[in-house]
DNA sequence: GGAGTGATACTCGGATATCTGGTGTCCGAGTTTTCGCGG
DNA sequence: CCGCGAAAACTCGGACACCAGATATCCGAGTATCACTCC
């Protein structure tokens, strides 16, 4: 079991177009110069942001990426989401019903236990993202980053942002 | 992200051999059979659970595999952690410390916070799967089964036990 | 008849192929901005 | 100076290789059983 990569880079881009001024883009060349990551993967990702309602796009020169909502109303949970794909992690089979000692399939109208309890895990695993927005994170990041680190960041942007 | 079916069949397997006599065991074989699925692939994963510490295995004729303790004493966690090793889903390749706005390697000696945050989430997770033992999930299959399903696999049951 | 011994059958265990899905890249289509030209 | 048109830059979307890990299989190692032989 492996979260897609795209989780992280989803988040901290995120994360850094929340500190944009109101108005402004990036664009994803720019999110993906600034991680050191491959600029094409990164794209598809926030392609999959954009189509969930979480980044809006803007064509064109002077174009790029900026949230679609305050960061205060976007959770860890929607960002990883949009990226893994709202499949549960734990596909039940029903393999009670294969083999010698099966019956017929309306004997197996209540759910499997195990079945339940790995749901429940995963639920558990929701709330908790759930309950972290991108807001959190940014206040986490400025309380505890370094200084430089901050101004440095700022100063990179003031060259990038577009808008 | 996706569960490997091995933690399916092996949490299976595990709530079989929780019911059977004390002192028998149940060659793989039979649990391959009664699931309706691949032997040698199965034996693969029961390998898995006896380096674990969680299955017993006996080899030779009369052989086969038991519980290693009480069904009490297993949590499902245990046996999720056997099958898929036990890193977590979520790998913070620190990403933050790439790119042109990173410092040196001294300055990020605190953890990310977006780390934290899915990290946090695994534990919500590994809690829900720690508070659940297979014996729990016998009593829940005993009561809501098929009377009739309980009876066929004894039935089954008794020509394969070993022991 | 009983005990010892070798062959046998059955089991587990690890090494080896195959295949799906994630990873990574590239290219064309569409759109908006920008620049240049002409009136 | 203003309006029009062409070029450029950027994003979007899909199509195409590549690679890791899960899936699936086979063959070898070990052990208890069984049969046979000898005493």
């Amino acid at each position: 079991m492996k979260l897609s990569d795209g989780v992280e880079w989803g988040v901290h881009c995120a994360a850094l177009l929340a500190v944009i001024p109101a108005g402004t883009v990036l664009p994803g060349k720019a999110l993906a110069e600034y991680h050191g990551i491959s600029e094409s993967y990164l794209v598809k990702h926030l392609q999959a942001l954009t189509a969930a309602g979480i980044l809006i796009s803007i064509p064109g020169p002077k174009g790029g990426y900026r949230l679609a909502r305050p960061a205060a109303e976007i959770t860890v949970l929607a960002i990883v989401d949009a990226i893994e794909g709202r499949d549960s992690a734990f596909r039940c089979a029903e393999i009670r019903q294969r083999g010698p000692a099966a019956l017929e399939p309306a004997v197996y109208r209540l759910p499997c236990p195990i079945n339940a309890t790995m749901l429940r895990a995963e639920m558990a695993w929701r709330k908790s993202l759930r309950a972290q927005t991108v807001a959190d994170l940014v206040g986490g990041l400025a309380k505890r980053a370094d200084q430089r680190a901050v101004e440095k960041t700022l100063a990179w942007l003031q060259e990038r942002l577009r808008g």
